[in-house]
DNA sequence: AAGCCTTACGAGGAGCGTAACAATA
DNA sequence: TATTGTTACGCTCCTCGTAAGGCTT
């Protein structure tokens, strides 16, 4: 579970668009596109039904939409408290 | 935040020597040596007072030990909800 | 013709191993 | 000297971008 094709992964499901999610994420269309399977592979789940008109969420990627960034969250709030807990030890209160 | 190099952290915050941990994760002694320093250097946090003959963790690298176990036990939980949200999309109850 | 996703191919960087080095007991 | 952690160097694989291809409207 690699936290950025995961990434990757939450901005598509929001955009249903990989050219603008690409845009988003300042990567080519291209890289999204192969991140994208490399991620399904590594979880040997599809996330996406890609039409040639249309991106829609799988029921993988919609379980994996609301997980992913509950971790996503999750990583960011831990790298925060341990650059917390190096700068100032609270014992307990202020 | 780099799961990978979390589980590094990990598994040498508990063995507090590089190179039982390192033969644990099946790398060379020195790989780990690397990735740690790399990983401290994204955090931008020391985890680890190294002196020649004796590893233990600072503040910052005990309070990553807990929030860091879970998030990685998180990552995996995820994983196996999106292969079983894939699999068989139960509703509520068998 | 225009827009969208995928595949092919080449460049740059990250991760890893071997080897050499420094310090402690 | 044996053990432990660090640094140097080279190799391999992964990630990304550009270019070309195929399909739909």
């Amino acid at each position: 579970m690699d936290l950025k094709k995961l990434g990757y992964f939450v901005v598509l499901a929001r955009h249903l668009h990989f050219t603008r999610a690409a845009g988003t994420l300042g990567i080519a269309q291209s890289s999204l596109s192969q991140q994208i399977k490399v991620f399904e592979g590594e979880l040997g789940v599809r996330l996406f039904d890609r039409d040639h008109h249309s991106v829609s969420l799988t029921a993988a990627g919609k379980a994996l939409l609301d997980d992913g960034v509950c971790l996503l969250e999750a990583a960011d709030r831990v790298a925060g408290q341990v650059r917390a807990a190096a700068a100032g030890p609270v014992t307990s209160a202020t």
